[in-house]
DNA sequence: CGCCGCCTTGAGGCGCCTCAACACTCGTGG
DNA sequence: CCACGAGTGTTGAGGCGCCTCAAGGCGGCG
């Protein structure tokens, strides 16, 4: 089982770099400081000081921001393989918070081991900063869904991200794909109130476009909730343009794949 | 005047990573392929292949999304010492389009050229990336300005960033700062409409916060606008954690001063 | 002069919010 | 075994923020 966790994490790397057996199996060591989460809790503390990554291997966690008004607003899910905390390399303190939204197991690797990961391994260190990248082109996309959709297409377009990221993990074999969300959820990460989530997420039950139940989402009808959210999935598919990632020091002599692309 | 403008560059990306005098130098010359943009020329088409890197040398750039209902989406605004289309590394196809909102000059770097410098000053390519994860930072802050705040604030919050990003290069050193945004541009990066937008701001002169005129924005009450906004500039200042970036291959044998920080 | 880009102002309307109340399913303790 | 409360989904009535769709003013420029 933790091997097929462990994969959705080098998938999710994989993605951004080639990962060498030898950089498969560093990152298997990396990963082996793992906590457990319980739903709720808080791994991550805004305008605290944070001196760790964390990678999830199994639940979701969410990225958001706490207002004053006792709003709120969700920045980003993290699912399975998914990096977490890399912006604190770059600050003094945590711009968002981070909690459990299930129960979560979560590899943490300290900025020490981080540095050390960056020394011997250069190639895989930078996936993590290139996930950081992948995180800004989702981010936008989530900017222009606040800001110029309605809300029948926001939803949908949630909806239809989160899907695609899941089956990009190997999550969901099935019709359906795993799904934590409350309401609640999906109101504070668009903009919208929970009532106001109810009422849409009853229309597209209505017009046979998804169902949920029991955590879990499927989605009926693809294509015509992708053309009510104006949803096109580029973002998701980082595939790098340069074989940036191989000049630094590579841990091996083969030439990358990668720059063929 | 040439070198006064390099400096913002210098200024912006010194503050990700310690510029020694070779990569001073070097940089300088790497910005020496400057073109011209008259206003509302396209520098960076969405769904096109992009395979440059570009440096604003002195003019404001706007990114962003066009809809297919017409609406538009301004995703960042790029100020005179800020890069702009390092996602392009990650992707086959630019995710935003990129266009002169004044007349710019701007300093492409090719791809070629920006493999080249990760071999010879791969601490200098390493400051594109991270100035790529502070991008992120920044659109957390939009999300949450769209998602959760009404519209006064929203657009006090937008106004007091950007003055406090000019006055971070080097720009604006009397009681205004150059601001040639119109009353469209607000509205297409704060999510709201032309008309409201000139409500709004009339409201905020009205109150003695701001004044704006000749292209030019004075914050005449910085203390309540920002309190109103609910600003916290904290992320905008990155100052990086850890010395990741002088591991990789440093071009100079001394040992950098950012890791005391 | 006449056009165009931009700011301004008004009247009317809709989308989404606010503030409830209620149903249902749990887990939990008495 | 049932009472209870917490968490979640659902529904309703009323209201406000911001939009839509105009029209008009004003300065700059060909």
């Amino acid at each position: 089982m933790a091997a097929n966790l462990d994969s959705a994490v080098a998938r999710n790397l994989g993605r951004l770099i080639v990962l060498s057996d030898a950089g498969q199996r560093y990152l298997a060591n990396l990963t082996k400081d793992v906590i457990e989460l319980k739903p709720r809790r808080k791994l991550i503390d805004e305008s605290r000081p944070c001196d760790h990554i964390f990678i999830v291997i199994s639940g979701w966690l969410s990225e958001y921001r706490q207002l004053r008004d006792g709003g709120r607003q969700i920045l980003n899910f993290r699912l399975p393989g998914e990096v977490t905390g890399v912006d604190c390399l770059l600050y003094k303190t945590a711009l968002h918070s981070a909690a459990a939204l299930t129960h979560c197991t979560v590899a943490q690797i300290s900025r020490e081991a981080f540095e050390d990961t960056q020394r011997d391994f250069p190639r895989l260190a930078s996936a993590f900063l290139l996930s950081g990248l992948r995180d800004g082109a989702i981010l936008q996309e989530w900017a222009v869904n606040l800001g110029r959709r309605p809300a029948f297409p926001r939803i949908a377009h949630l909806l239809l991200e989160l899907e695609r990221r899941l089956r990009n993990s190997g999550l969901g074999r099935e019709a359906s794909v795993p799904f934590p969300l409350k309401q609640q959820d999906i109101a504070d990460c668009t903009g919208l109130t929970t009532p106001y989530v109810n009422r849409v997420l009853q229309q597209m039950r209505g017009m046979g476009l998804i169902s949920i139940s029991e955590d879990s989402l499927e989605i009926r009808n693809s294509d015509e909730l992708a053309n009510a959210a104006g949803f096109r999935p580029d973002y998701l598919h980082a595939s790098p343009q340069t074989e940036w990632q191989t000049r630094f020091r590579p841990e091996t002599s083969a030439p990358a794949a990668i720059a063929a692309m």
